[in-house]
DNA sequence: CGTCGCAATGTAATCGGTTTCATGAACGTG
DNA sequence: CACGTTCATGAAACCGATTACATTGCGACG
């Protein structure tokens, strides 16, 4: 009866009940609609056989999968992975399944990697698009499932969007800056085309120029901590030398204050640093970091919950923002 | 012919073609065997029509399900995220996807969270499990795909399983300190009944015992920043006072860092501290830390490789054991 | 008493592919 | 020329559920 070779079928299932197969499946899907006398002899049936349905078989039928797609740019990335937590949370109470696909591993001779033949109905019933690196014209096609962009997002893809309200981040972070006295800031920005941090950027130099100075100068990271390390180098050949470094995310703040204090300097008295994203480590680090905190988890599961409220409703095609806001720690100080 | 409501099916393809639906599948899934002629017409009717295969029929017909699942403890653990894209990276190669499910976050009301429906043939080709602290009972059913166990591992779970040195990373940890000619050593271990932490308990006791001393005094921990910083406490109450410790995990190591710092404590000076897993951050810490290396990533090539493997040969039920070597940073020194 | 409506159930179509099996054509061989 | 073999192909079975549609029985109501 429970035959590992040879799992039960709901037929096995309805000859032992006595009724029919389509009884069994109501009996299972929607009880109500059966009688109190078949939806007993049904479930004494399933659990002798131990019977569970081939969601294969239900998925062909209903046309639908049961999964929902994630597409990040790194899933070693702790920063993403802790939104994949939420979206996952969110897809379970709905019975839903997590899929990844991580874009920076795509392989590389493939156009787009091969992501297309990931992007279909038949493979997901959603998906949520974490990479802003992404060609738009890859979801461009007929059998793409419905789409939501989170955290980053993609020039040219409609859809809604949920992010984190990166222009008030940076705005915060200038302002705490410009309060504790500094006039020479740089911003530490990631890859020039993100998304991220061009909104940032935006934020940056709007904060700025409320104070009547001049934009920001800017330094090239790459989101790592390496970046942030080699950003020490060019922070310190620059002449006059700023005073403070606001770092598009805590990641490259904490390799910047790693290189800073190789090359003799200390933060928060020579250089005062703001990270973005607050991850765990920043409170950890060697000096406790100044960052805008932003919650990840909670990020991804607004970002699941706008892809199942497309299933029903036609999709509103808004855009999400969530606010953020700053926590000081002791990576700033007055400027001396 | 692009109608995005109404795909288009084989039937559509095997049309325009000229063939029926079986050369159709055919020419698709195995070129060789049809006619030149019949797999010209319908590579041209498939881009015509622009057809995709439907992926839930498929697999109901192939009885297979395209996706592998991976069971981890949690997800927003970048030490398992990078695990994770190892997984993803192998499973990639063959065309299959990469389920994820987030064990810490389950359902606390049912019983075991409901991972028991994730573990069916019909939703998964096999499972990966990275937590060792899950039910063996939850796999007995037929019905659970084949499965490896991977980094931490379940006691009473036969099967494969792929996991780092862990004994002798302790005993590499243990003998660096005793080269350094510390003999008062704390072992700063995860949850008591945690797999990893009681094989490495082993280890650090062999290399003390090889020392003739006796088994080292732990402290329990959590795995996280948060409880390696309150070990610190723990760790400065104790008397004699201990001049070294190592930490069952990276993250551990640096909490304990923070935590020895803010009271006032110096490292290497007053306490040596070795990590393990070599995190990227270590290497970035306030002090740059001293731990064992362990390739994350290549585990989860690793441990998807095997799953695969028993895709055709029986399962062969071994060990992989993967090495592990010391990596000496900063925290460690001399004892005074 | 006839019939209308509703609840419960069964039969069979359906989802969209893959694969078995039968068929026919082409070819080589004795 | 008869026969066996291979190759290409199509018709139909099949995977295992859900669900549209038909049927039955029963109580209520005119």
């Amino acid at each position: 009866m429970t035959d590992p070779t040879n799992p039960p079928k709901i037929r096995d299932v309805a000859r032992l009940a006595g009724v029919s197969v389509a009884t069994v499946s109501r009996a299972l899907s929607n009880p109500a609609i059966v009688s109190e006398q078949a939806r007993i002899a049904v479930e004494k049936a399933v659990s002798e056989t131990g019977y569970t349905v081939n969601l294969m078989a239900r998925n062909l039928r209903q046309q639908q999968v049961g999964a929902v797609l994630a597409l990040v740019p790194n899933l070693a990335n702790p920063f993403f992975s802790e939104i994949l937590a939420g979206i996952s949370d969110t897809l379970r109470a709905e019975g839903l399944s997590l899929l990844v696909l991580d874009t920076l591993r795509t392989d590389p001779d493939t156009p787009n990697g091969g992501i297309r033949s990931y992007l279909s109905r038949s493979r997901a019933d959603g998906v949520i698009v974490l990479d802003g690196t992404l060609d738009p014209a890859l979801f461009a096609h007929g059998s793409c499932p419905p789409l939501v962009q989170a955290c980053e997002w993609i020039e040219g893809l409609a859809g809604p969007r949920v992010l984190a309200d990166n222009e008030t981040g940076a705005r915060l972070a200038i302002e705490h800056l410009l309060g504790l006295g500094h006039r020479d800031i740089v911003h530490l920005t990631g890859p020039t085309q993100n998304t991220l941090s061009i909104s940032r950027a935006a934020g940056v130099d709007a904060a700025l120029a409320a104070a009547g100075l001049p934009p920001a100068h800017r330094l090239e990271g790459a989101f790592t901590l390496s970046s942030g390390r080699a950003a020490a180098e060019a922070l310190l050949a620059r002449a006059p030398r700023p005073t403070a470094v606001f770092c598009d995310n805590d990641e490259m703040a904490i390799g910047l204050m790693a290189g800073l204090r190789a090359a003799g300097f200390d933060v928060p008295r020579d250089f005062s640093i703001v990270g973005f994203d607050n991850i765990e480590m920043s409170a950890y680090a060697s000096v406790p970091l100044t960052t805008i905190r932003q919650k990840r988890a909670h990020l991804g599961r607004c970002a699941a919950e706008r892809l199942l409220a497309q299933r029903t409703a036609p999709t509103p095609d808004e855009t999400l923002i969530l606010p953020v806001e700053l926590v000081i720690r002791d990576s700033t100080a007055k400027r001396v």
